[in-house]
DNA sequence: GATCATTTGCAACACAAGTTTAAATCGGGT
DNA sequence: ACCCGATTTAAACTTGTGTTGCAAATGATC
């Protein structure tokens, strides 16, 4: 039925791929080890035997699925050294909303991260540190950046640069959870195909928040 | 244990009340009856005798929740007339934090709107027609009285209007289904008195982010 | 080709959660 | 005092899900 857990790799992998399609798209709780097992063409018991338990297996899909990540989605996104702020933002978004909303292979990698968001499990403390914390890191840097050129001096870890890195996820998770709401709200519109339109969007809406958030502070300053 | 579901009411009431909070905090599906009549000291055939089964008492909690949300949260937030579009903006997003933030008695009308939008049940329309969907609109033609402001005119509706509603909302649900990772990345702040902070951050970001928004489209109609 | 570790398939088990049922209890009305 | 309907209770039933054990099959090594 499926085609990605190729029937020629071995059950391990076969059922690794399987999980992180179904975990991503369920979440861990609402995902189920004969559905995984179903997909996998694979035997109840091979994730005993091959994980332990389900805990096991989703502790090692999210392993890989970071390796995968820090490889296909390093840190600086790829971007030539030297491009503006702006750029870089842009090109987070996209990257972010993509990894989110896309299918296929390497789409689950924001779907598990934002389920772990919206549902954390007890691996939470992990996937914070390993994948959504260096994220995080990169994405305040860059606002820092953009709130230098409004001539505020602020860096990562301070207030104001984490609650605008916190309102630009905010807004991105919630184009991929809310999407039910969203299509429900607005029939019309809305296909898969737009997310360039949303990264637009969302780019333009968060440099002015950036920008209007600096220049509450600024106003002191000038003079 | 608990105290909102007084013994002296009858057991219909006490039922519903307990199962509002319980919904409120897991989500329907992490509901569990038995918790639900453990809080209301109530015997687990109750809930068939007098809902037929969880999701007719989901389905009354819901319907008594939104009764309870119109008389307490009006559409126009109880602002007096002629009050500029900034401040109506605040206040429906300082409104919007409480009601998922805040515990208490009318606490979980938010929180159950949030949890619909993050984990849709089967009434996810009937919620979005009566609940979300006036809040939308009201969002919605504040953001254009922004835009107004700025020059631009919008109408509800429009794509401009609507995905910065979707924005704004976007911001406020993250605060509250994000809670667990935004202590995580940032153990130090964010209590729950901060709801102050938090709603003149996602204002200010927010009108700026309508003003960048506006501005993108302003050009060619100005000259 | 025999032996051993590895892998698979199947069934059973445990457990949690929603639902149902039948008996017990209670309260008025006659 | 008795009866009848409404309510409450306790227990069983059903289903879905994770887990475990065991026998059979498979494959590699000597």
């Amino acid at each position: 039925m499926e085609q990605h857990p190729n029937r020629e790799d071995d059950t391990k992998t076969r059922l690794l791929m399987a999980a992180g399609e179904v975990f991503a798209e369920r979440g861990y709780r609402s995902a189920t080890v004969r559905e995984i097992c179903r997909r996998a063409d694979a035997n109840i018991g091979a994730i005993n035997y091959h994980f332990r338990d389900k805990k096991g297996l989703y502790r090692k899909v999210l392993e890989y699925s970071l390796r995968l990540a820090i490889k296909k989605y390093p840190p600086d996104m790829n971007l030539k050294k030297g491009t503006g702020p702006e750029e870089k933002l842009r090109a987070f978004i996209r990257s972010f909303l993509l990894r989110m909303m896309a299918d296929g292979l390497p789409a689950w990698h924001g779907k598990l991260m934002a389920q772990e968001i919206a549902n954390p499990t007890s691996l939470i403390k992990q996937v914070i540190k390993r994948s959504i914390r260096p994220l995080n890191d990169y994405l305040e840097k860059t606002v820092c950046e953009l709130m230098e050129k409004e001539g505020i001096h602020k860096k990562p870890g301070d207030y104001e640069p984490f609650v605008c890195a916190m309102s630009i996820i905010g807004q991105c998770i919630h184009y991929f959870k809310g999407r039910p709401m969203i299509q429900a709200l607005c029939p019309e519109g809305f296909d898969d195909s737009d997310i360039d339109m949303l990264t637009d969007h969302i780019t333009n809406f968060s440099i002015g928040g950036i920008r209007a958030v600096t220049g509450k502070k600024r106003s002191p300053k000038i003079s």
